[in-house]
DNA sequence: TTTTGAAAAGTTGTAGGATGATTGGACTTA
DNA sequence: TAAGTCCAATCATCCTACAACTTTTCAAAA
C-alpha cells in the first residue's frame, strides 16, 4: 500500500493548532482569543485563511464569535458537543435508557477491573453523599451522586465508555435535578449506593448488575410518575 | 425572561441550507456540488462567506474539497462522523464493550416493545443468515447478520440507541469481517440467533438478556484469542 | 456626584478582485 | 494505441475596503 500523498491545507493546519491549544488547556473555556489581526500574525496566514479555520471550529461548537466583541472558547470537546446536540434531539426517557445501558456495562466491568484507587474514589464520593443527605441538601447530594457514578464508570477502565457516559449524562443533569428537587417523596437513604460499592468491592459481577438494574428501573418509574403529573 | 436577540450570520444561514440539502437527500453521498462561482450566485453571498460555510462542513466531515477538482458530499450525518472518529481513537475491545452495552439494552427493550413488523423484519433477516450459511459464504452471512442486529435494535423503539448502535458498529465492521474470515473455527450454526429471536417473540426479557450476554462473551473471547495469535 | 449620550477605537462580518496550485479532459504526436 | 502537452475549470490563498456591532472613553447635562 502506498502512502496517501495528502498535504494539509493551511486552514486545516490552523484548525489543528487551535484545537491543540484548546485541548491542552492553553486556552480554557471562557477565555477570549486574541483578535483576528493578531492571530493572523501569529499563525502567519491571511485573514481569510484564519477566518475559515475559526469558522470551522465555531460550527463544531468549540468556539463562539460575536461581532464587535470577539471570539471565546465555548467547549473543549467536539465529540461532547456532537453528543450534546444528539441528546437535545431526543427525549429524556430515550436518553435515560441509553445511560442505563452504559451504566450496566460499566458496573460489570468495574466489578472485574477496579483497583484500589478506584475503590478509594468511590468510597470517598459515597461519604460526600452521606454528608449531604444528613444536611438535607438536595443539590449537594445530587452533585456528590454524580461524582460517585463517574468514579464507577472510570473504574471500568474503558475510556470510550467513560467519554460517552460523561457527555450523555452532562446535558441530562439539569433535567434530572429539576425532577429530583420537585419530588416530594425523594428518599436520600435509598439513593446511597452502598450495596453497589460492596458488590464492586467483592468483585461480585452479578450483584453489581442486578443492583444497577433495580436502581435504574426505580429511577425510570419515578420519572414516568412525575412526568405524568 | 426576555427573548434572546440573535441574528444568524450569513455564513450560518448558508451552512444550514447546505446541511438541509444533504440531509434531505437532494445532494446525495458522492454527488459533486456546483462550483463556488455558481453557489455564490445561488445563495447570493460573496465568495468569502460561501467558502467559510463550506469549510465548516468540510471540517464536520459532511463535505470534502479537492483543489482543481471540486467539492463532493462525503457523509450525511455529522454525528456519525464524530462517533466514527471517536471509535477510531479507541481499541477494538473498548468499542466492542460499548456495543455490548447497547446491544444488551436493545435486546431487553425489544423484548418488551417489539411489534409484528419488527418480528417480521428479524425473521426475514435470520432466513438470509441461514441461506448464506448453507452456501458457506462468510461475507454474505456477516452482512445478513448485521441486518438482523440492526432490526433488533430498531425493535427497541429508541431512536437514540439506534443511531448510536449504527454509527458505532459501522466503523467496527471491517475489523470484524477481517477477524471472522480469518477464523478457521468459525461456526455458522452457532451464530444464528434463533434463541434470541424466540425470546424476543415470547417477550421473555431475561432470556433475551442472557442470550446476548453469552453470545457477546463468546465473541469477545474469540477476538481475544485471535488477537493473541 | 450621577446619569446620559455621543464620539472613538477596536472587533468581527461581508464583499470583490487578483493570483497561484492542482486537477481532469481535450488535443497532439509518435 | 499510447504517451505527452496544453488548456480550461476549480479550489487555495492573499489583499484591500467597507459595513455592522461592541466596548470604552469622556464630556455635557441633570
Amino acid at each position: 500500500m502506498l502512502k496517501k500523498t495528502e498535504r494539509l491545507s493551511l486552514v486545516e493546519q490552523v484548525v489543528i493548532q487551535i484545537e491543540h491549544l484548546i485541548e491542552s488547556g492553553h486556552w480554557q473555556i471562557g477565555d477570549q482569543l486574541p483578535a483576528e489581526m493578531q492571530l493572523m500574525k501569529e499563525f502567519d496566514v491571511s485573514r481569510n485563511t484564519l477566518r475559515e479555520a475559526i469558522r470551522a471550529l465555531v460550527h463544531a461548537g468549540l468556539l463562539e464569535t460575536k461581532q464587535g466583541s470577539g471570539t471565546v472558547v465555548k467547549s473543549s470537546s467536539a465529540f461532547g458537543v456532537a453528543l450534546h446536540r444528539q441528546v437535545e434531539k431526543s427525549s429524556i426517557m430515550e436518553t435515560l435508557e441509553v445511560r442505563l445501558a452504559l451504566e450496566r456495562e460499566a458496573a460489570q466491568l468495574a466489578a472485574i477491573r477496579r483497583n484500589d484507587l478506584d475503590l478509594e474514589a468511590m468510597t470517598e464520593s459515597i461519604q460526600l453523599c452521606k454528608l449531604a443527605s444528613e444536611k438535607g441538601d438536595v443539590q449537594e447530594f445530587l452533585q456528590a451522586d454524580i461524582i460517585f457514578h463517574k468514579a464507577m464508570v472510570k473504574a471500568s477502565h474503558n475510556k470510550m465508555l467513560e467519554r460517552l457516559y460523561e457527555h450523555i449524562t452532562e446535558p441530562l443533569q439539569s433535567s434530572i435535578e429539576e425532577i429530583m428537587v420537585a419530588d416530594a417523596y425523594f428518599n436520600y437513604s435509598e439513593e446511597i449506593h452502598y450495596e453497589l460499592l460492596e458488590a464492586i468491592k467483592k468483585q461480585d459481577v452479578q450483584a453489581a448488575i442486578s443492583y444497577v438494574n433495580t436502581y435504574i428501573n426505580d429511577f425510570r418509574k419515578k420519572i414516568k410518575r412525575i412526568q405524568e403529573d
